[in-house]
DNA sequence: TCATGGAATCGACACTACGTCGAAAAAATC
DNA sequence: GATTTTTTCGACGTAGTGTCGATTCCATGA
């Protein structure tokens, strides 16, 4: 998007700039077709018309390729969110607009974020990557965790870190694993209603 | 275990079983020490006393290894889960037994499980393995969602395997990002009930 | 006891993918 | 149009995988 003198990239901007974009183009469109590691540099510089020596002009690995991507997409990752992570009580219509555009971009983008994942064991900047998304919720859903347990709107139980860090991890997980993510929503707007505010010890009145 | 002709092997039984044996003895060794994507084919040969080609006439590859490690183990994944997945009604007790036992053998094994399931897409007999586990553990629990909603013992809510596949994927995520598993069973318990049981629009007299 | 055939071993080879280097071509700059 | 910077590429070296055919080992039974 801007002119950033990119990871593996010299300096000054000018014409191998539509290569780069070239190279992050054929990302895209391989990415749509088929698994990240499933793709090659060969392809990817074939992609962008040059050789696959002139590939490391621009960038210095596959996977720094990925980080770029991942870097175009970090605005969206919390998108809709706020309204969710900073209100309080059960709020089932922004949870469920915040669950909703981050389906959306699975929906979109998942055979990126999910081979991002499975890449950040071994690749310390999309390890990096992970962790900074993850404590980005965590720390906010536990913020919200915590005044809700304070204000006496949800019931006691684990830690609210750790609770929120289950509910990351389901969220996480569920949608790498769901063909139709959008198709998802709802049952996990339900699901992480009950992990953050069903007791099912309280007074039993079922049915 | 048994004197199968395993995978790569060719026929009877004989002194190379040693062999076999010592292979797979390294590949938990290595295991016990780094992750699965780090050991190659010569370590794993190496450790054996033998050399590499020799490696081929025992596996077919490292996944089959995994495969036949994995294979040992899948009587240990289902261990002390039968009271649980067959009784009914919040049973918080089964529910962390069944737990502890799948949060040790994740201690023990964690690696080895983790290598497999990062692998799994790309290797079509561990996938399978991964499916025919996640199917056994779905089915068995919505099935007994399916009977707990019908005695009233629990809310309505998501399908029964959609909602049994969410406390899979839940299981899963947590253990496979957790330090120390055995540590993550008292919330499991927790949040699994919730997600089970916990209707938190049901009169609401929480405090 | 020794031939015979299957079990087991290995070295050499071919292949794929990655990443580096230095020399050359193309563009931009003055 | 000379110089400097950007861009390109072919050649090379590396690591890991998997295959093949030749060879050695070894138990068996004639």
């Amino acid at each position: 998007m801007s002119t950033l003198p990119g990871p593996g990239r010299r300096r000054g901007p000018s014409k191998g700039d539509r290569r780069e974009r070239a190279i992050l183009e054929t990302a895209c469109t391989l990415l749509a077709r088929k698994p990240l590691a499933d793709i090659t540099i060969d392809e990817l510089a074939a992609g962008a018309d040059i050789s696959r020596s002139s590939f490391y002009f621009y960038f210095d690995s596959k996977l720094a390729v990925v980080v770029a991507l991942l870097h175009g997409l970090t605005g969206e990752l919390g998108r809709d969110s706020g309204p969710w992570l900073d209100g309080s009580g059960p709020d089932e219509a922004a949870l469920r607009r915040s669950l909703t555009a981050l389906a959306v971009l699975w929906r979109d983008q998942g055979r990126l974020i999910s081979g991002a994942l499975a890449a950040a064991p071994g690749c310390p900047p999309l390890a990096e990557w992970r962790a900074g998304l993850r404590a980005a919720h965590v720390d906010r859903l536990a913020a919200r965790i915590s005044r809700d347990r304070a204000a006496g709107l949800a019931p006691d139980g684990p830690e609210p870190r750790v609770l929120a860090g289950l509910v990351d991890d389901l969220r996480t997980a569920a949608f790498a694993a769901a063909a139709d993510p959008e198709a998802l929503v709802d049952d996990l707007v339900t699901v992480e209603l009950r992990m953050l505010y069903g007791d099912f010890r309280i007074p039993h009145p079922i049915r």
